[in-house]
DNA sequence: TATTGTCAACGAAGACTTTCGTAGGGCAGG
DNA sequence: CCTGCCCTACGAAAGTCTTCGTTGACAATA
């Protein structure tokens, strides 16, 4: 019942996290690499929002190498499911149903969204428990990663 | 490629922008009365936010009168609509079904929130004819954002 | 061995947030 | 007219976020 064990991601964090999510287990020089290909920056900016990151407890660090390697300490789902809350907290009055509707207004919902949502809340008939495991259902878009590896 | 017409609103922002809604428009001595039920704070603190708020266009001012009076620009809804879809381009691809499992697994949705859910789920089934193109849904980094519709 | 390249660690600048003290104007009651 | 109260406007302090240049350690190579 206390502060969340990591704090909530800044803007740039979760742009790193997502480096790691997606490459898994990465050295600051993918993670950067990989950055740059949204935008333009400098290795020691991306090295640095590690090293912070690392403080903070938002990612671990591998020293065992000279070469560190970091990777997020909360997975992916964890973290979505942290600023869900944290956003139903601060601007939904907890509501999730509202949140929901928003959700939904948003328009980006295609029809597939629409079937696999409804399927998640025909599957959530029961309310007590929490929801079991975090089932990756990412059927719901074709994973169309270019994944295409800077070299290594 | 038009920027939102407001800046995402910080937490102190969002703070008092829920007692905007909640009291509708109101002067610096309500908000600031409202604010202390919740946490100790400076007249002069709530004042200067709500300078700020105006600087930023997050609220508009009626200085009318000696003792201004100051409303949200947007609506709750407008507004947690903006935050909704800044959350998904941030930390779930765009994906709304992501989402919405992850606000089921908050375990904050009571049964009757589930049932409000399922009824809203159930409205939307219809727009499934969605004429016009649905937006593929791989647009992860969405590069235009317009959130043009601030309009009531 | 000298050179070149990679890497972690700082430190600091600049922007943004949040908080509050102080100042000055207006206004009502004395 | 003076005093005290309420109001806005500043500005500054402290904290956080983001970015990047510089430095020194290491290592591979010529």
């Amino acid at each position: 019942m206390s502060k969340p064990v990591v704090p909530r991601p800044t803007d740039t964090e979760l742009a790193i996290l997502r480096v790691l999510w997606e490459r898994g287990a990465s050295t600051v020089r993918q993670v950067h690499d990989t950055l740059l290909r949204e935008r333009p920056t400098a290795y020691t900016t991306a090295l640095k929002m590690l090293q912070i990151m690392t403080e903070k407890g938002l990612v671990r660090r591998d020293e065992s190498d000279r070469t560190h390697i970091y990777h997020a300490k909360l997975t992916e789902e964890q973290t979505q499911r942290q600023l869900v809350r944290d956003l139903l907290d601060r601007a939904f009055g907890g509501s999730s149903s509202k949140l929901v509707m928003q959700a939904l207004a948003t328009r980006r919902a295609s029809s597939e969204e629409l079937t696999e949502i409804r399927k998640l809340i025909a599957q959530s008939g029961n309310t007590g428990e929490t929801q079991g495991r975090t089932e990756n259902t990412e059927a719901t878009q074709g994973k169309r990663r270019e994944v295409g590896d800077d070299r290594d």
